[in-house]
Order: C-alpha cells, then structure tokens, then sequence
DNA sequence: TATTGTTATACTCTATAACTATA
DNA sequence: TATAGTTATAGAGTATAACAATA
C-alpha cells in the first residue's frame, strides 16, 4: 500500500525538505493510527486536548497558533469538543474579547485513556532509523520549529 | 502569526515524530507559498506533475502510492490537470486497467515554470538550522521513509 | 484602530464503498 | 478472484472574508 519497489525517480523532490515532510507525515499518522482504537478521535482534537492538559486556562488563541489551526477552524473544533463535554470555556476579566479552555474531568479521563497509546506508538514506530536517529530526527524538527529543547518532564527523561 | 513567544507547555507531544513531523510540514509549506506566484497550483498537482515529469509514461497507481494519494484522489486531480491541458494519459496494451501518463509540452514549460522557484526557496527556508542541520534532517527522513538517497541528478549535485 | 473570536462559504484532502473493465 | 481505475458521498482540514464585541 505505501511506496514498495515502485522504482520511482523523485528527482529534486527527494531534496525538497517540504515534500519530505508531507510524506514522512502521513507515514507517521498511518502508523499511529493503525492498530490503536484512536478513530473515535482525530488529530486536531487529540492535540487541542492534549495543550489544553498541559496549560490549563490557555487562549484558544494560542492554542490554535501552537498547532498552526486557524481561528476559524478553532471556534469549530472548540466547540464540538465542548460538545461532547470534554472542555468549558470561560472569559477571562482582564480581557474580555478571550476564551479560556480548560478541561473537564471527563477531558481528562478521556485524555488518560488515549495518550499513552500515542507516546508508546512513538517509540515503537521510526521506521528504518536506530533510536539514536531517530532522536536526531526529533531534535532537528524541534530546532526547526523554534521549539525548546527537553520540554518532556525530567521524569521523562530519567526513566 | 506562527508560534512567536506564547511559551507554551508541548508536553510529550514535543517528543512525538508524528506532532513534530505535522508542525514542520504546514511551516514548510507556508514558507515555500509565501512570496511566490504558486497559488495557482495545489501541492497534489505539482508533485504529481513533478514526478510525471522525472518518470514518463508512468502508472496512474505508481504516482499515488509514491505520494501517498489514495486512488479516488487521484482520479480526480488527473482529470483536472488533464482537463487544463498539462498532462495526457494513454492505455498500455500490455494491461488495457491501467493508465499512463506523460506531461504534453504544456505540461512540461508549465512545470518548468513553476518547480524552480520550489528547489530555490528549498534552499532560503530551513529555519534555524544550519545548512548541514539541513542536510542530516533531509537524509533522516528518506531513510525513515524507506527512499534511497541521492536520487537526485548527478549534474544537479555537480551544479 | 487593532485584536479575539464567530459565522459562512468554498475548496482541498481523506476515507470508504460500490461499481466497471480488464487480468 | 484479484487488480486498476472510476464514481459518489461524507467528513476533516484549510483559506478567506465579513462581522460583533472588546481593547
């Protein structure tokens, strides 16, 4: 199903830092996606729910420049999440214009539920790369994006 | 517009190849569309074109599961280049299902074109990283997608 | 005036299934 | 029976602009 023997020339393609994003991407989400039971999910709300954990009382705002959704696309997402009892919003009395998100019990739980799964897919599924690249690979990526380095919990890291 | 300092709190999502791997892709994009004239074309048409190029005569399937388009996908964006004229698309005798294709003359200038401008902002837009950073996270990422390396031309190495 | 979020629209992409024609 | 492509539909994501409320 994915790219066998096909013997294709990429050409400059192969060279292009973009497309190879876009390929290794929907590689990684196939693999995440393939045996776990995260259909119930998709990867926008995964992600929201997961930055919302992390920084209770976020801006939506910020949410969606985080993970570079749109604000328009945001209101929609926010709100089905809300929906489903995941999340409240509240406006914060220093500015009004704002949305607070924080999560509900149930977000947590739900949250609790179906993480791990994400982390231990992550481990088990780097291709053809050794641990050492595939750190690499990670480090590279976050560099790339101006994201600081060991953001995981030193807990993390110890163990 | 992008993730300017809201110091937000990724959690392990800053260790996760697939997040990562999402975030770098839009940014990517989002550079390689900034300045120039691509907006004419969607991502889809231009590879696919891309690759048609490099490989003439190619099977419809061939190009979809090299960029990872599903087959219902591309019978709908061939039908439209073929529609603007850029690309035709015959039937091998030796298996009557299938469909080739090959870029017709204004298929080939249109892409002549526009891919240069591609390879160029390749180049500008890596980020942080230091053009040898560049390098290693190019090659990391043909590996981990199962693509040998230097596929590209010995006269574009030697250029 | 600028910013935060909302609403609405249109398009691209993805996922799935049923269908045809060939092999 | 399996494979290559087509058609159709539904949902997810993206892009854009106009708008209200607030700063």
């Amino acid at each position: 199903m994915q790219n066998p023997a096909d013997n294709v020339d990429l050409g400059t393609m192969s060279e292009s830092l973009g497309f190879l994003l876009r390929l290794a991407q929907i590689d990684a989400f196939s693999r995440l996606y393939a045996d776990d039971g995260l259909s119930e999910t998709t990867v926008g709300e995964l992600s929201i729910l997961h930055v919302i954990s992390r920084n209770p009382g976020i801006r939506q705002g910020v949410v969606g420049r985080t993970l570079r959704i749109k604000r328009a696309h945001m209101t929609k997402i926010v709100h089905g999440i809300e929906a489903k009892g995941l999340l409240t919003s509240t406006t914060p009395p220093q500015d009004r214009r704002a949305v607070a998100l924080t999560l509900t019990d149930a977000g947590q739980s739900f949250l609790h539920t179906h993480w791990p799964a994400v982390d231990a897919r992550e481990i088990a599924t780097t291709g053809d790369l050794t641990p050492r690249e595939a750190d690499t690979l990670r480090r590279l990526l976050r560099k790339y994006l101006g994201i600081s380095d060991p953001q995981a919990t030193r807990e993390d890291l110890a163990s």
